[in-house]
RNA sequence: GGCCCGUUGGUCAAGAGGUUAAGACACCGCCCUUUCACGGCAGUAACACGAGUUCGAUUCUCGUACGGGUCACCA
């Protein structure tokens, strides 16, 4: 068999040769030593899964922090995934977790970088030299089989219980000769190309994954699709080709492509180049039944990047969350440098997990409440905002028309050393906070005092209160009406005779603090006071007291 | 089923041939405190199992079990 010959059959219209795009077309890149150039390589659903941001995000990390470079590349060359606007809501989505491309499709349609097309559609004729290229070395064949034909051979394997797939004697159309190949194609007859695979049933091939270590497989022998019907590339031909002429150093992707490996490892031998280096990264998993299961798009709201948003985690937290996933050792910096910027965290890849870690939404939480503590009033008011005028436009409205009292609550109890860490998603802040903007709300019940003694307690504190006073003098006033009320000024003396009063100084917070709010649980009391004012304070303890 | 990977408290996890087996979240208790918080201190709780190597194994080796992944003209 003629290979060249064979090659122009196959592929008549392909004349850059592959050397050309190697050497002229994508020369190498011009990094400083120890750049990391990588990629996040989606197909373009618009669905971006939590396991997604967290690839994106280790990728990014690896990539800017080394000085190198990470590029979006979108893997459309299965037609029936396709979605409109995939590729827009994939950089929105990205984006707004703070993961911005050096390269790749933008918003406006166009591509920056000199290492595209990035859209692997867009890339057939790559594909198709670096193919012609294989089928001139021998490597690679036209296969005319059809569905039936595969069905068959499956069939045939089972039954004889040898490997499955198509390979060694199985593999019909290896040796088909020049003139039957010339003879099907002027027929008409669709057909693959595939590797003719050099594997060995019984081999072994070894290689270090960065993250999982040594492994070691069975050698591929499958003669795999390189080229479907219809020119375009299988995955893994494409990852090949690609990751060669983009230049990626570190391929970091779920680990579900292990066992793919090998494959890989052959297809970058006979086409004669350099492997990347594989980082598999274990996967987000879901508690399911007592057992483990990855987060599942259908079953868990929470696999959605969308629902981070909708449910209000500001970005950082979520980033957060991850990395701590991602690196355990990051909770421990962030102790260290409590106001310092999350992207100035050495990320190692080494400190990855090898096993898959189950998605805590409690954890989150803490993160969460922890990363908020640290907003200014300021910032937190826009945050809340800009999610309000999303999901909540009532609530956005409210915000707008008291902005001052607002931001003064944010204030409350957020400043210094040792913030509140009560808000932990921007979800419920209407809530929590809806005594601010008007008297309607239930109210808690206190059950440790007597109505009659609420009453009196409201009423007596309804004609000392002053918002003008300090908080010293505040205080002071609170105090000064506990003894005629037949409480305890002293929380240390009632707690050691309970029965000689009716409650302590703490209890008639509590009591105001229900009265003017609703709840048992806010931040500081005197400030929510100032905010209110004289008039809506009296009016919240008689609309009380009413209650009573 | 073949192949690959994994298994330290409820969760995330550090660790290393000899440790009282870190730390974080959650939970519980105490302290501080006018309330709510914040904070501080303490506590409950773990090396899947069985062999082997070794003076000694949670750590190394081999099995077993369990969990996960993968075996497409999908990525």
């Amino acid at each position: 068999m003629d290979n060249n010959k064979l090659a122009q059959l196959l592929f008549p219209h392909i004349n850059v040769e592959m050397e050309e795009y190697l050497e002229k077309i994508y020369p190498k890149r011009q990094l400083p030593e120890g750049a990391y150039v990588t990629r996040f390589a989606p197909s373009p659903t618009g669905f971006i899964h939590i396991g997604g941001l967290f690839t994106a995000l280790v990728n990014e990390r690896l990539a800017h922090q080394s000085g190198g470079k990470i590029f979006l590349r979108i893997e459309d060359t299965d037609k029936k995934r396709e979605q409109e606007d995939g590729i827009n809501e994939i950089i929105t989505g990205l984006a707004a977790f703070g993961i911005n491309f050096d390269e790749g499709k933008t918003l406006d349609g166009t591509e920056k970088g000199d290492y595209g097309p990035y859209v692997q559609s867009h890339r057939a004729e790559i594909y198709q030299s670096f193919c012609k290229a294989l089928v001139k070395k021998g490597f690679a064949y036209p296969c005319f089989c059809t569905e039936e034909d595969l069905a068959e051979i499956r069939k045939v394997q089972e039954e004889q219980k040898v490997l499955p797939g198509y390979h060694t004697e199985y593999a019909k159309c290896r040796n088909l000769t020049y003139e039957e190949i010339e003879e099907n194609i002027k027929a008409g007859k669709p057909y693959v190309v595939r590797l003719k695979s050099p594997g060995k049933i019984g081999g072994r091939v070894k290689y270090k994954d960065v993250v999982k270590g040594d492994i070691e497989m069975d050698e591929n022998v499958a003669d795999i699709v390189l080229l479907k019907t219809d020119g375009i590339p299988t995955y893994h031909f494409a990852h090949a080709c690609d990751d060669t002429l983009m230049g990626t150093t570190h391929v970091v992707r779920s680990d579900e492509w292990v066992p793919s490996v090998n494959i890989h490892l052959q297809l970058f031998y006979v086409l004669g180049l350099k492997p990347p280096k594989y980082c598999h990264i274990s996967p987000i998993m879901k508690e399911d039944n007592g057992g483990k299961r990855k987060l599942s798009k259908r079953k868990d709201p929470e696999a959605a990047v969308s629902y981070f948003t909708e449910e209000g985690y500001p970005k950082e937290a979520v980033l957060e969350y991850l990395l701590t996933l991602a690196n355990s050792q990051y909770e421990d910096w962030r102790k260290q440098n409590k106001t310092a910027d999350l992207h100035d965290y050495k990320f190692a890849m080494k400190n990855m997990s090898k096993s898959g870690a189950l998605f805590d939404l409690v954890k989150l939480n803490n993160v969460s409440g922890e990363v908020i503590s640290r907003f200014p009033a300021e910032k937190l008011y826009e945050y809340v905002l800009e999610w309000a005028q999303e999901f909540d436009k009532e609530f956005a409205q409210k915000l707008i028309d008291n902005k001052e009292k607002a931001v003064t609550f944010f204030g409350v109890d957020r400043s210094g050393n040792k913030p509140r860490k009560d808000i932990t998603q921007w979800k419920g802040v209407a809530k929590y906070m809806d005594y601010i903007f008007g008297g309607e709300f239930a109210y808690e019940a206190i059950d440790n005092i007597a109505h009659e003694d609420q009453k009196a307690v409201l009423n007596k504190y309804a004609t000392v209160f002053d918002v003008n006073h300090t908080k010293d003098e505040w205080f002071g006033t609170m105090k000064s009406i506990c003894e005629e009320l037949g409480f305890s000024p002293d929380v240390k003396a009632y707690k050691a005779d309970p029965s000689a009063f009716k409650g302590h100084v703490g209890d008639i917070s509590t009591i105001v603090r229900v009265a003017l709010t609703g709840r048992k649980n806010t931040p500081d009391l005197y400030s929510i006071m100032a905010i209110l004012g004289t008039d809506e304070i009296k009016a919240r303890i008689n609309k009380y007291i009413e209650t009573l």
